[in-house]
DNA sequence: ATTAAATTCGTCTTTGTCGAATAAATAAAA
DNA sequence: TTTTATTTATTCGACAAAGACGAATTTAAT
């Protein structure tokens, strides 16, 4: 089923694309992703997410100007599309209100 | 990294069995998916995903006793463990934090 | 040339998905 | 009453999609 669903990983990606709106490339991801979240990730990882999200148009990307520091190449900014705000919303939905629903007794020690 | 991460769908799975605490056995599983979270999925998926829950300590089972109607067959019941409350909990406090601080213009049509 | 910031490529593991096989119980037929 | 069919349920084997990484490549400043 490609291209339908999102992935854990897809959706905690696009949630920091999100976040990082003006500044969203691969490395500020993957920082993002181990500082906030609190998780190790490869460069490689990130930017192999990016695409896919990008090709089931939950991303979209354009290319930034070259910054002035040594090494500094044009960075691949993206950005979360309409869309992709849409699947977010759906799955945070979906679970919240699975959440609302669980009796107490499904949780108690016991 | 087998066993420490938590899937799209088996976070998913982990939610119905928790609301459908008493009675979580696959065939009800898979009901419960199809009705609450309008998604077709077969039944081989949903043993798949809940042996797989139950090797990562996320979920426990016994077996019911078989009963009166034809068929009736005992059940494989599911049960979240403390460490599956656990994973759900984790999952959603991190997503939550990261929806509180997205940038509101990173969701402006522009 | 060398070093640094970034992205792309190729490969492998884990998760998601299904069809078909098997098992166990009741009901119907013979 | 024993055997055949039907129903509820789980297990098995295979493959596709998503997650993950190391190494290679590109582009810019020193």
């Amino acid at each position: 089923m490609k291209g339908t669903n999102i992935g854990e990983l897809e959706e905690l990606v696009l949630l920091v694309v999100a976040n990082l709106f003006d500044n969203a490339y691969g490395i500020a991801v993957k920082q993002e992703i181990e500082d906030k979240c609190n998780r190790s990730i490869t460069i490689s990882t990130v930017h192999n997410v990016l695409q896919r999200l990008q090709e089931k148009d939950y991303l979209e990307s354009r290319y930034s100007d070259p910054t002035p520091e040594r090494g500094g190449k044009r960075k691949l900014l993206f950005r979360v599309t309409p869309s992709g705000q849409n699947a977010l919303e759906v799955s945070r939905s979906m679970r919240e209100s699975l959440w609302q629903t669980i009796p107490k007794v499904a949780f108690e020690k016991e």
